[in-house]
RNA sequence: GGCGCGAUAGCAAAUCGGUUAUGCAGUGGAUUGCAAAUCCAUUUAGCCCAGUUCGACUCUGGGUCGCGCCUCCA
């Protein structure tokens, strides 16, 4: 049985949906005035892990992931960049598919944008404020007053005490006390008409934390299995969700919540506000996207996640023996496999492949065993490692065949191996013009020959010259029973 | 200051009260014209101090250090 460690509870506990074999899970994403960074990457990465791992149980899922598109940080940036809110947000929503989608991140079911759902936030104002839990204040936004709901700060262990002990010095405000937190926002003066909703507190719009409840009571119901989001999300904004939601609605909002640990740099949190962070495409120029899926997949979720170069290239040398393994059983299929790619089918459509997983073998339950300890995805790569040690042992097919399907779980190794292993090279992608053409396809395939040639007539100096002198452009060439086969270094 | 999380070999990272994690790196061997890849063997562990136990890296208590949240943040 799947077991999820519950934020709410602060332990593991028997994953029980609230339906039988469905799954209504709720995540939190992105705020799109600029580029995914790391951290951004590891949340989608992780409950697409998550998403895909529930589907591969039988359950049938419903992800939601929402995207943040009216806030003030957006605002800001909208009227730097003179654009309105609607281009600059569409920009950088086209730009988060586009990093999804290398990283290979299934589209979660729906995808709701806060300013389509404007009418529902405004319906729970208006619920929240007839259970006697919202206010509108002197200023004109309408607050939500944290000292009625009872049960605020469960989700994040803290007591409206505690807080106000460590509260840091606040700017004036209208609030009944400070800890309370803004569901409405009075529109200002100068402020675009775009950014602008009306009702019946005045023209404004909606606090950060009220569209999660509102899209989520819409589109999961007012009670759903899984909701989740980064670590830094549980305070304040899980925590205003349940007393909104809880509030409204007045039944338990979330059963399981999942948080997902920092992707660091330097020991230290990646964040905006530290501008410590890499963006997804930056560090894509440099690394193959299933490398930095497989460096996020290969630590568990919960545990902080420290980026470097150095851990990057470890992770692509570990993927590296993994595509090996399957490289090497491939020249046995070969006739299948180009049967089947003459006929242009597209090789490494990973959907449906979890029907290839044999659960009745070995490697198979210590990998469900794994993920269904709350989505180990560390052990279950370690068994993804020791199925490639048997592969290499036996040259067995089925081996090859359950290691492939098993990694599909995880949308991982669904490539061509020889499309990976000869892909981008790391070490030598900025060298000079030189470089570039001794690294072209062509090229290395004529040396290939020539280095052929060479041999046949035990010209040994020359075969080995011809080698080195591809080692150095980054090209590495291994002699096989089957012939001479290259990769990049 | 309040609350919480973590400390595993050269690096990264899991499990587990007693038996090989795993990957990279290292060493020895097999294989190879030479290599690479691969296989076999092997060296490096569990922050410190107490306690529980026949036995603790694993449980309990204390300490030290690191990190996070308490303000926007994935």
């Amino acid at each position: 049985m799947l077991k999820i460690y519950n934020t709410l509870a602060r332990d593991k506990q028997d994953f029980k949906p609230i339906e039988p074999n469905k799954v209504r899970m709720y995540v939190c994403g992105m705020t799109v005035y600029d580029y995914c960074h790391l951290g951004h990457a590891r949340v989608m990465v992780v409950f697409d892990m998550v998403y895909r791992w529930l589907k591969a149980s039988g359950y049938d899922v419903t992800y939601v992931r929402n995207i943040t598109d009216i806030d003030d940080k957006i605002i800001k940036r909208a009227a730097e960049n003179k654009e309105s809110i609607h281009t600059l947000t569409q920009r950088f929503i086209d730009a988060m598919h586009e990093d999804a989608d290398a990283l290979g991140v299934q589209r979660p079911d729906h995808e709701p944008r806060a300013t389509q759902f404007v009418p529902q936030m405004l319906e729970m104002v208006a619920q929240l404020e007839k259970n006697g839990l919202a206010y509108q204040a002197a200023d004109g936004d309408v607050n939500y007053a944290v000292r009625k709901f009872e049960g605020y700060g469960k989700l994040s262990g803290k007591s409206l005490e505690d807080l106000r002990a460590g509260e840091r010095v606040e700017v004036a405000s209208d609030k009944n006390d400070p800890l309370d937190f803004v569901l409405w926002k009075h529109a200002k003066d100068g402020e675009a008409d775009e950014v602008k909703w009306d009702s019946k507190w005045g023209k404004g719009r909606p606090g950060w934390h009220l569209e999660c409840s509102a899209m989520g009571s819409e589109l999961l119901g007012k009670h759903f299995d899984i909701h989740g989001g980064g670590a830094d999300l549980q305070f304040p904004h899980h925590e205003n969700e349940i007393a909104q939601s809880e509030g409204a609605h007045q039944c338990q909002y979330v059963n399981y919540w999942m948080h997902n640990g920092f992707v660091r740099v330097d020991n230290e949190k990646m964040s905006k506000s530290l501008g410590n962070f890499f963006t997804i495409r930056e560090v894509l120029k440099k690394y193959d996207a299933e490398v930095v899926r497989f460096f996020i997949l290969r630590a568990h979720y919960r545990s902080p996640l420290n980026y470097s170069d150095q851990h990057l290239d470890d992770a692509k040398g570990a993927l590296t023996r993994l595509y090996t393994a399957l490289k090497s059983t491939s020249v046995r299929a070969e006739p299948v496999e180009a049967h089947e790619s003459s006929q242009g089918r597209s090789p490494s459509t990973d959907s449906g492949r979890t029907g290839l997983v044999d659960w009745n073998d070995s490697y198979a339950q210590r990998f469900k065993a794994a993920m269904d300890d709350d989505f180990n995805t560390p052990e279950a790569v370690a068994v993804l490692f020791d199925l490639a040690n048997e592969v290499n042992r036996n040259q067995s097919v089925e081996a090859a065949t359950q290691l492939k399907a098993l990694a599909g779980v995880l949308g991982l190794l669904q490539r061509d191996p020889q499309a990976f292993l000869q892909g981008k090279s790391v070490a030598v992608v900025s060298s000079s013009a030189e470089a570039e053409i001794v690294r072209g396809e062509e090229y290395i395939n004529a040396q290939i020959e020539a280095r052929i040639a060479a041999k046949k007539s035990k010209n040994f100096a020359e075969a080995d010259r011809i080698r080195k002198e591809l080692l150095e452009a980054g090209i590495v060439l291994e002699d096989t029973a089957a012939g001479t086969t290259w990769r990049r270094a």
